[in-house]
RNA sequence: GGGCAAGUAGCCAAGUGGCCAACGGCAACAGACUGUAAAUCUGUCCUCUUCGGAGUUCGGUGGUUCGAAUCCAUCCUUGCCCA
């Protein structure tokens, strides 16, 4: 299988540019993806577009990260119906700083191979660039009519919102990236999510009429959820791909939480799994679901690719702490265990709090579990509070010292999934 | 600069003097069912609450009125059209 049959089998080519199926079987090519930093961390949506560059090198071609320090002082309108906010620069570079180390994880730069990855900043090439300049070399080439019929351009056109000229004018930044890599890199390709369609064609655009070239493209399809929700989001906002910020059990738990349909779109994207592996898997899932064999895999494999083999294991390990043993008896937990839970968010109570006798809803509230008082109380009537494995049916339950585990914890769950660890400070 | 239209809770979107913390939908959270799924049904969903209530909202500011998201003035923002 050479690489496009490999990503289509994966369903991870959406648009495909004619031609490039046999340009990347012809030589080495470079191929570029551009990160936005539009945060000091990239979430699960951006694993995406990694993958695709991590498919690239391992089928022998060379991958080029691009790092928008300039597009990311325009802001890309692609998908957003009104207009953005600007970056600060000291955000942006903040924010760029955090890409760039995140990105170094995921490929591999050794310099003796030859197709080794690099990271670029498009900044370095746009920092020199006056307006006049850009506007007598770059724009001249390419015609409004034509930038106008671009989707992202387009429906804001039409809508009610309208578009800045910045905005207006990211394409061609974008578009200019790609000719800039073209003529001083050698990058035939570009890849990206199918919001980019626009941007990136306006880039081949720019190298046919401004250098003469032919230059390559394709993109994999935006992910969805089955259920119509946005991909990569959870109660508690995005999944980070930053283990502080999203600690290795969430992000594990993301996983294991994937609905059927969407796991086993996902085993194919996420996983480097063959296809007769992927295809046993499927076998095995249909036949006994309720093992969830598909989903755990795909936790494993996702997590170890992110947090390594040990973040997967502490997530593991975590994980089957809080759900496996759930009707063990709690005075039976040891310290270690409340000890290694690592990856649950933790709250912190004084003693003398405890030892005054205080009730649930304002334990609740004063450790953080909840956000106030009334949240507390709603929860606890609707049933969805449990105080060391033991669901809460009275609002005005009394805690004290007893309620302690191992004479310093307190479990808490809230829902069936989200557990938290209070600990005597 | 002129004319027209619009700005309501995270989003979409009703409401055009009191019955409005504001219909409905989406998203979200919880419960039941289950496989820590999906689908479905139920509850919650501005903030705080001793669950009786209390407080702050409908672009901003002033005003009319016993009473305004709703009327008036003015300003801001956005779109469309004209110059």
């Amino acid at each position: 299988m050479n690489l496009i049959e490999e990503l289509k089998w994966r369903g991870m080519i959406q648009d495909i540019m004619p031609g490039t199926e046999e340009q990347l079987a012809k030589e080495m090519t470079s191929g570029y993806i551009g990160f936005d930093p539009t945060s000091d961390s990239l979430h699960i949506g951006s694993l995406v577009p990694i993958l695709l560059l991590v498919h690239l090198q391992k089928a022998g071609h060379k991958p080029f990260a691009l790092v928008g320090g300039a597009t990311g002082m325009v802001g890309d309108p692609s998908g957003k119906s009104e207009e953005r906010n600007l970056l600060s620069e000291e955000v942006l570079a903040h924010n760029l700083a955090g890409v760039k180390k995140q990105l170094e994880k995921y490929l591999n730069f050794d310099p003796s191979l030859p197709n080794t990855a690099e990271m670029v900043n498009n900044y370095d090439w746009f920092k020199n660039i006056s307006f006049l300049d850009f506007i007598r070399d770059v724009g001249k080439h390419i015609t409004v009519n034509y930038m106008s019929a671009k989707d992202s351009v387009k429906k804001r056109l039409e809508g009610e919102n309208g578009m800045s000229f910045t905005e207006f004018t990211y394409q061609l930044v974008q578009g200019y990236d790609f000719y800039w890599l073209y003529k001083n890199k050698g990058c035939k390709l570009q890849m990206g999510g199918s919001d980019q369609w626009g941007n990136i064609t306006t880039g081949t655009e720019l190298i046919r009429r401004k250098a003469g070239g032919e230059a390559f493209a394709f993109t994999c399809p935006l992910l969805t959820k089955a259920d119509g929700g946005k991909f990569g989001k959870t109660e508690k906002g995005n999944v980070w791909l930053d283990p502080e910020k999203t600690s290795p059990y969430l992000f594990y738990q993301f996983w294991l939480n994937a609905a059927d349909t969407d796991a086993e779109k996902w085993i194919k994207i996420f996983t480097f799994l063959s296809k007769e592996e992927v295809d046993q898997l499927l076998q095995q899932h249909a036949a006994a679901p309720e093992k969830r064999q598909l989903q755990k895999t795909l936790a494993q494999a996702v997590t170890s690719f992110v947090h390594g083999e040990e973040g997967y294991q502490k997530a593991l390990a975590d994980t089957e702490a809080l759900f496996a043993n759930q009707s063990a008896p709690v005075e039976s937990l040891t310290v270690e265990y409340f000890e290694s839970l690592q990856g649950v968010t933790r709250f912190e109570i004084s003693r003398t709090h405890l030892d005054n006798k205080i009730d649930v809803i304002t334990f609740l509230a004063e450790t953080g579990v909840t956000p106030s008082k009334g949240d507390a109380r709603k929860l606890i009537q609707g049933g969805g509070i449990s105080i060391n494995r033991k669901k809460v049916e009275d609002v005005k339950m009394a805690m004290d010292s007893s309620t302690l585990l191992q004479g310093k914890y307190i479990l808490v769950q809230r829902g069936k999934s989200n557990h938290y660890l209070v600990v005597v400070a």
